[in-house]
DNA sequence: TCTTAGCACTCAACGATGGAGAGTGCTAAC
DNA sequence: GTTAGCACTCTCCATCGTTGAGTGCTAAGA
């Protein structure tokens, strides 16, 4: 079977329909509000060929239709046009994350924030990794007799600091020399790159303080394999309360199971995005098992033409796709943009 | 009426049947399984009265009985026996606190979920205030032409960090002497100490380097508004889902609103905690309205006798008192135990 | 050949109906 | 003061029509 001029239009206001309502749709409902020129009849045929095409689906027999997923995947891939944002959001989102440019992670927690309020739905914003930065500097603060402070700079700004006990020493001159060393050895590098070789250069320049070296490395190493979790943030939880799909309980469980483990999400959103742009993943297309009645729409923000993380929306397979899509792709736009005038 | 012995039994058994069953309690349940050694009859003729003395109450006609917020509150003062933790509880919060001793923030995100996990109710721990903190150093290290990275430590290794911008210098050792001046002008302070006087000394002294100084000013303010909504961490969100009284989603959602605005949260808290101890709160006791079928236990931690924070847990009214009050109870005192060890 | 009006059919949703069961209050006997 | 017995109440649950939205099919019309 073809698909016609006039199965799209079906289809598309099928779908356009079912995504407000929420309600399988008839065919008198198509006939009356979209008027297509033709019968409730015809359009009755019409989406009888739709369902053996697969792209609508019966609850039961004699209900209305209700899109399927490969019939979300044919809208948003031929039939969706995505909207210009209105210019009040666009201030909006100009204005709120401007103001947060000073922490990264506020940035981002912003950045979720705003993508949510804009869109009724979860927003997740995955701040950059801190094994894509490049050491800038590292200084060791004398805290007290027996605790260091331990600040790690990088090139983006992201810092990690922490408080390490050592009896060795807290000489202010000693600990600024330590300091220089270090920063000379491990500026340049970004942190996953780290390896063998330089590591035993400082070992070997700092032979008398190795203890405290390793301390030290032991914490750029846990700053390494933490930043992960730490590193997402969810915007919008309420909204998806309001979503008529999360009334059930138990389907809502799968998606705060998700919100609490922050670290199986972040990797959903990675494993999803590609290179080019803004991705969509719709229901079982997800892997996930317990999302398999949401779709994900995200997009990467970039530096320097180097993928950071991801940004993206998650909401009900019954989604506003071209609002959701167009929000994504301007928001890491302008995120792109923030760093490139704020880093480079 | 008075509350003889009997009645006193037969309303211990209610609540304990009520709390594990979340179903009305009848007659005949508590003269079977609650060997009291008389008729169910005997047993309804009582509750009838502790029903007239507003301890339990009827949903319905012919229904069994529920305790009332007066009835929990009686059993919770004169009733039931905290019990002591058993040793494997024990063990389980001193490997998974002395862990996380190192990053404040660590400690109380791990007191929570140790919390939530013991209890299966929801765990709220608050983070010792910036604004008790006492100013320990401030330095200032340059990050690059344009930039300046203010670190803020305390007395109990709190730590903000934030980049600023000035062009007004960056070198390293006029930026040594400004730290100085400020660690010296502000080292024993408690942050809402700090007043117009020492400010004024300040500007005086760093006539030079105004603008410099009042943005880092405003950066030590900055901390300490922004303290509050960071250092609440809530542990077991999932657990509330297991409960039957959130079964329903708009029940459910004033509590989600509650962990969403982690501010509010944090104001119950603190009002409700008293200074001496374990403080319950039940149901209508609470002032919030959203929370009026739960409860909260929680108990506050000190370091040299001064009071520091709050940890609590938040549970449907029908809540196992005498557990979560024990739990609540030990793990405050380990808390204050470890930052007497660890920071005096 | 495509479109449409008409009609019989299906099925979820809703409300009414009527036991079954759990629980109560009251009374009278112990 | 305690208890057995009994009538009564009310929720819960399953059953059963009824209603209404929607479908598929057929036959007539363009």
């Amino acid at each position: 079977m073809q698909m016609d001029e006039r199965k799209k239009k079906v289809l598309h206001a099928i779908i356009q329909d079912y995504v407000t309502t929420a309600e399988p749709v008839g065919s008198r409902t198509i006939a009356r509000k979209y008027n297509l020129g033709v019968s409730s009849a015809t359009i009755r045929n019409e989406m009888a060929d739709l369902e053996e095409m697969g792209y609508i689906e019966q609850p039961h027999t004699s209900s209305g239709r209700v899109p399927s997923d490969k019939g979300y995947r044919y809208y948003v891939d031929f039939l969706m046009k995505k909207p210009r944002i209105s210019g009040s959001e666009e201030q909006y989102i100009y204005i709120q994350l401007k103001e947060n440019m000073q922490h990264m992670e506020n940035l981002f927690k912003k950045t979720s924030e705003v993508l949510s309020h804009l869109t009724s739905y979860l927003a997740v914003a995955v701040c950059p990794m801190v094994s894509e930065s490049v050491v800038k500097q590292i200084q060791l603060l004398p805290l007290d007799q027996e605790k260091i402070l331990v600040v790690l700079i990088s090139d983006k700004g992201i810092i990690d600091s922490k408080v390490v006990s050592s009896t060795i020493t807290n000489d202010v001159d000693t600990l600024r020399a330590i300091s220089d060393i270090l920063t000379e050895k491990l500026r340049g590098y970004r942190l996953q790159e780290i390896n063998r070789t330089v590591l035993n250069e400082i070992y070997f320049e700092l032979a008398g303080y190795k203890r405290l070296v390793k301390l030290i490395l032991e914490d750029l190493e846990d700053a390494l394999n933490n930043s992960k979790e730490k590193r997402v943030f969810i915007g919008g939880t309420l909204n998806i309360l309001s979503q008529p799909e999360f009334k059930d309980v138990e389907r809502l469980r799968n998606l705060l199971v998700l919100i609490d483990e922050q670290s199986v999400l972040c990797k959903i959103l990675q494993e999803t995005s590609s290179e080019k742009g803004l991705t969509i993943s719709i229901g079982g297309e997800n892997k996930y098992q317990g999302i398999h009645n949401c779709s994900i729409i995200n997009a990467t923000y970039k530096l320097d033409g180097r993928v950071l993380g991801t940004v993206g929306i998650l909401g009900p397979t019954r989604m506003m796709y071209p609002k959701a899509s167009s929000m994504v792709e301007f928001i890491t736009k302008y995120l792109s943009d923030l760093l490139e005038e704020h880093y480079k």
